[in-house]
DNA sequence: AGCACTTGGTTTATGTTGTACACAGTTCTA
DNA sequence: TAGAACTGTGTACAACATAAACCAAGTGCT
């Protein structure tokens, strides 16, 4: 059977992701894996972002070319899937966690972790439905948690979305407020600088009187202290949202018929 | 005084923004403008994706060189900047409505709509916090709509970003889900199977049981009628995110005090 | 009136990217 | 033992963003 490689196959990607491989045996025995390629892949985007990511630069790592990749990732956009799918490692929900909020909030917290740890997560374009072990785990832990609310399976999609929303647009928002200068090559104080002239040079009090008082209150000071990451804003707006989802809990609970 | 060109600079990107730009005096009659090569590049992207915009294909569209566009913007990251904020024209809020939660509900809906229209925005990387005059005037809004509750600023942005991370959260992900086609080159069908060999081959029930089980009920068959986006999936989320808020400004007015 | 200077658009060139393709060596199967 | 399946390499290509040098077109100063 012809192989047709390379025009994009979601079940090759699908099992790449799951590791369902059984070794071939006619040819000879390969001296990479998949493994060290993601591996390296992630320490490379960890080390200098997403961009730097290249299939030259990968394959330069670890001492081969740049097509002997290919025999094992089908192409860039997979092994950018594959290095966010390997990069989020699941930890189990402690066991001493009891109660939907707490283990949401403790899933919350963990998957913001990630992102913090992997900022950049954030930036690999998302064009499929995430498959990955990892992810499917993960989704798992939420539904499981809001499995005790009795809520259909719909409802409780909707409130992951929900969660899953904030946590990650929250990361997206601090990572680009904390990492400008790596981002964007000038320096934080020069955005910092423009920044504070839009406020105040283009904000017109007449037309934005709400951010104008803001502004004048010194509510944008607040700033970037460095690892503001998991602070007290991430848990405001966390609660904020468990908040919302007890309350539709509560509303849903009161009208549904008993077992 | 040298004009040392091309390292970003913040407060140019900034000018571009807001389009404060005297035209200059001395040289020839610049026969392109910004508006015409941001508007081609929207057209580009809202054709065929932002994949597809290109400082050629941008140029080959208007009948210039390439290297002309380079007379009006700096780089293609401020292309980029500037399509968005160019693609989002702010509304105003409709006068009849009354209330925070009215406002911010038309105010969520109406951002939903915008990455509807231009999906392609959701790719754009976001390098930099917002600072163009559309942006603002959004993010004025939904501080205004809050403004009634009394709230501190701080209270206020927190919300805001929980509340804009929702839409944008449910809006990535139902353009990933609609748009798998376009952005991957596999049809659809090929990623309906494979998902679905995902869920019932590798989603083992012991480890994940409650996912199983929302399976097992055919809760991931309500799958992707074509536009399904503005849908009650959207509306659910809102109101819970919108009951959150509620619950927040509730207890947080019981312990305020009098003016 | 003339000259310097600024600006607009083009041409040419450079380095980087993802990946198609053909090949040579290796290992197993028939 | 022939060939099929497989690995890693070398070469090649098209697309990309953008730097640099250049000429023509205007303006302002003297």
């Amino acid at each position: 059977m012809a192989t047709d490689n390379h025009r994009p196959e979601p079940n090759r990607t699908l099992e790449l992701l799951w590791g369902v491989q059984q070794p071939p045996s006619r040819g000879p025995k390969p001296a990479l894996s998949l493994r060290q390629i993601v591996d390296t892949a992630i320490a490379v985007a960890d080390a200098e972002g997403v961009g730097a990511v290249s299939m030259r630069r990968v394959a330069d790592e670890l001492g081969f070319t740049t097509m002997s990749l290919y025999r094992y990732v089908p192409s860039k956009t997979d092994l950018l899937e594959l290095m966010v799918e390997h990069a989020s490692e699941v930890p189990d929900v402690p066991p001493e966690l009891s109660g939907w909020r707490d283990k949401l909030r403790w899933w919350a917290t963990d998957t913001a972790q990630i992102y913090q740890r992997r900022r950049w997560a954030l930036d690999v374009p998302l064009n499929a439905p995430p498959m990955g072990p990892n992810q499917i785990k993960r989704m798992e832990q939420a539904l499981a948690a809001l499995d005790e609310t009795g809520l259909s399976g719909g409802e409780m999609v909707g409130i992951l979305v929900v969660l899953s929303g904030y946590v990650r647009g929250h990361a997206q928002l601090a990572t680009t407020l904390a990492d400008v200068e790596s981002r964007t090559g000038a320096s934080q104080q020069a955005w910092d600088t423009a920044y504070g002239r839009m406020l105040t040079e283009f904000v017109d009090p007449e037309r934005h009187p709400t951010l104008a008082r803001i502004v004048a209150e010194g509510g944008f000071e607040n700033g970037q202290d460095e690892d503001e990451w998991l602070d007290e804003d991430f848990g405001f707006g966390l609660e904020l949202v468990l908040d919302g989802i007890a309350r539709y809990v509560e509303r849903r609970q009161g009208s549904m018929s008993p077992e």
